[in-house]
Formats: C-alpha cells, sequence, structure tokens
DNA sequence: ACCTGAACACCGTTCAAGT
DNA sequence: ACCTGAACACCGTTCAAGT
C-alpha cells in the first residue's frame, strides 16, 4: 500500500468529487473556486493545473452523477419501460442533484446526454416509431424531461433562501386557491392537487402521454 | 407637451426595454448594471431607485417579452390548435430572445407562467381531458416548452462564443455521423436529420405528440 | 424624490515564484 | 510536474452625499 500525507494529493476526481458535495449543499452559486480550495487545503489556483475552467469543472460535475444513470440495464422489459426506466433515472438523478438542471441544457456535458439521447432513441425505434419521426419523439422525450429538470433547479434555488419544499408548494397552492376566479378558472381547479401532488408521479404522467402519443403515430 | 431635456428621464420602463436590448445583444452575461447605466448615461446605482436588484430586473425583462405571447387570442379555434398556437407563440418569444429560456423555469417570472399555464390547461380542460388528469397535462405540456426553451438558451449562449447556428448544427451533426456504430446506432442514423431539421417543425412535432397521448387519455 | 459615484465584498482567472 | 498566493479585471450592491 502506497504511503500517504494526511490528505490524499489533490486529483481531478478527488476536485470534481468535493465539487458535487459542495453544489449538492449549496447549489451552483455554492461553489466557488476559493471555497473549493479551503475545503481541499490548497491554493485557489492550483484547481487549474487539473481543470481547465470553472465550466469543465461543472461538466465534470454533472458527467460524474449521470454515469450512475447510464450504468442502469434495462433489458428484457418493453420499449415503453425501458423508456420509463431511463427517465425516472434522470429524474432521480436531478432530484438528488438539482443543479444539473441547470447544467443539461448546456453543450458541455454534452458527451452524458448523447448517450442518454441514444438510450432513448433506440428505445423509440424499438416501439416501431417509423424512421421518419424517430428524431422528433425522442428529442420530445428528452426536451420533455430537460424542462422538469429545469423547474427543479429552480425550486431547489428558491429553497436555498430559506423555506422547505411543503412550505413553498403549500404557499404556492394558496396563492392558486385565491386567484380571480373569472380569470383563473384552471389554476383555482386545480390548487388542490397542486398542494399534494407527488413530483415523481408526475413526471412518469407526462412520460406516458408522449409515449401514448407515439403509440399512436407508430 | 411636456417639456423634455435631451434624453428622457430615467424610468423603470425605459430601464426594462434597454435591458432587453442588451440582452438580446449579449444574452445575460452581457447585461450589466455597470454597462446598462453607461448605456442610460447614469450612475450605477441609480438604477437601484427603479429597481431592487438584477433578479427584479430579469423578471420585469421576461414579463415584458410574454406579455406579447399573453395578446393573443385563441377564440374560434379548436382546443388542439389553441394550445398550437400558445405554444409557437411561446417558441417565437424564446426563440427572438434566448435568454428568457433560463429565467422562465424560476419563479421570478412567476404571473406571466401562471397565465400561460392558466390558457394551455383551460383548452387541455375543453379538449375533454377528466379532472384528474388536466394539472398533469397541462404541466406536461408546460415542462416541454420550457425544456425546449433551456436548449435554446444554451445554444444561443454557446453562439456567443463565435460560431453561428448553421456552423454549429452541421458540425453536430457530422459528429454524431461518426461516433462509433456499435454503440451509437440510433444518432448515427438521424444525423442526416439533425443536420437540416428545422426547430419550430420538431417543437410543434413534439407538442402534437402530447395532444395526441392527450386525446387517448381522454 | 431622485441621482451620483466612490467603496465594499465578492467573483473567476492568471502567473511569477516556489518546491 | 505540481502547487502557492498575490494580483488583475471584473461583478452586484450599498450608501453618504449631492440636487
Amino acid at each position: 500500500m502506497a504511503t500517504r500525507t494526511a490528505h490524499d494529493a489533490l486529483s481531478r476526481d478527488r476536485i470534481v468529487d468535493t465539487a458535487i458535495e459542495m453544489l449538492d449543499a449549496g447549489g451552483e452559486s455554492g461553489l466557488t473556486f476559493r471555497a473549493l480550495s479551503t475545503r481541499l487545503k490548497t491554493g485557489a489556483g492550483a484547481i487549474y493545473w487539473h481543470v481547465a475552467n470553472k465550466d469543465e469543472l461543472l461538466a465534470a460535475a454533472t458527467g460524474a452523477v449521470l454515469a450512475d444513470v447510464l450504468r442502469g440495464d434495462e433489458a428484457d422489459t418493453t420499449p415503453q419501460d425501458a423508456i420509463r426506466a431511463i427517465a425516472l433515472g434522470m429524474f432521480d438523478a436531478i432530484d438528488g442533484h438539482p443543479w444539473i438542471g441547470g447544467q443539461l441544457a448546456g453543450l458541455a456535458s454534452r458527451s452524458a446526454s448523447l448517450r442518454i439521447i441514444e438510450r432513448i432513441g433506440q428505445q423509440v425505434q424499438a416501439m416501431g416509431m417509423p424512421a421518419g419521426q424517430r428524431f422528433f419523439a425522442a428529442s420530445a422525450l428528452y426536451s420533455f424531461i430537460l424542462g422538469v429538470a429545469g423547474q427543479n433547479a429552480a425550486n431547489a434555488r428558491a429553497r436555498e433562501h430559506g423555506t422547505s419544499r411543503a412550505e413553498t408548494l403549500g404557499a404556492e397552492a394558496q396563492l392558486w386557491a385565491n386567484l380571480d376566479a373569472a380569470e383563473f378558472p384552471f389554476l383555482r381547479g386545480v390548487a388542490a392537487q397542486l398542494g399534494d401532488h407527488d413530483d415523481r408521479e408526475q413526471f412518469l404522467a407526462g412520460i406516458d402521454l408522449i409515449l401514448a402519443g407515439i403509440g399512436i403515430a407508430r
């Protein structure tokens, strides 16, 4: 076994892992090179030896989180269930690390995105979608996932400023219930559902809606 | 008519309008209070008299852009066409002002978001969606729109660093075409479609997929 | 009431200098 | 090869002082 100093040597992996911890704890604004280097007991500039800049660090952190999602194996299921599994994997990853919601759209984390679109596309094809429409269908599923991701990220950002999820949601439901009856009949009507809905279930309902649409177009 | 100095007096409207111009020209990073105050020929702190902080300014700018979308009137059409019109209105607004993609998810621009979800929800209801599923369906449509918005914003951000849309897309299509055949059969297969697809058409295809799904669940 | 502009407390990033 | 830490060029925001 190699001799070690009190703390491990600085390495790209250790930087990325620590960055993920800080992002989970404080969101994107919680990660600064100064705070990161303090936690790593090194100088601010040292990080630049292992990582080009903050964008690359964020991309690497996103990639590390998504690697777990990509480890899943959707053999011996229906294409529909395989897509649900991939989507839920993404949802859970985003739920656990909301800051990746803001990263996924960017092309910085492209390599992981491509793998996910590939997986979805293969299953869309297995559903029997004609060649001309497969790309649209896979993109639609991916865009929907990104949309939910972005909202999750925004909600998490709001929570950094204090209030818990239940509080925010309760206040929001209250606000919907008190909207003008003539102008907002729909939102008033669904205010109760907003108050006690399950994010994961709602996400899956959206996926199922798109899957049903694909089922027809097929 | 009131007497005026050479330039109009500072006002919240003038600040927001100028901010939108700067955001359109240089994205979110192109808007700083220093550059804004220079363009408005005033001091950096003066803006704070009319606007609480940068978040509020971004929310106000987003609201001003979305106000145009909300001016549309979808009377005497089918619910499906009404939803398509709302969605396309959003798409065009985001296409013209990509930076709002990053703002829409946040609750800062909530008032405009609520109006849009209300409109979508009313049409979902008109489609005959049962009460228990209307909220899910409207949310799914809205999330999809946000997802596309986020990607547009990211693409626009990438374009700030130089290359045009055609260049980026061409390079990306090339990259997909050259991916490993065993690992990325799907992406390789649709590389040509990526190269010459129309963003607006693809967006509408996604909306139609969800609408078709709603048509079944109904 | 509204505006000025210096000052404060931060950022990401660079780079000469060390080991 | 890898790390240090001061320095640079920015930010958003505040606030005493002006008009």
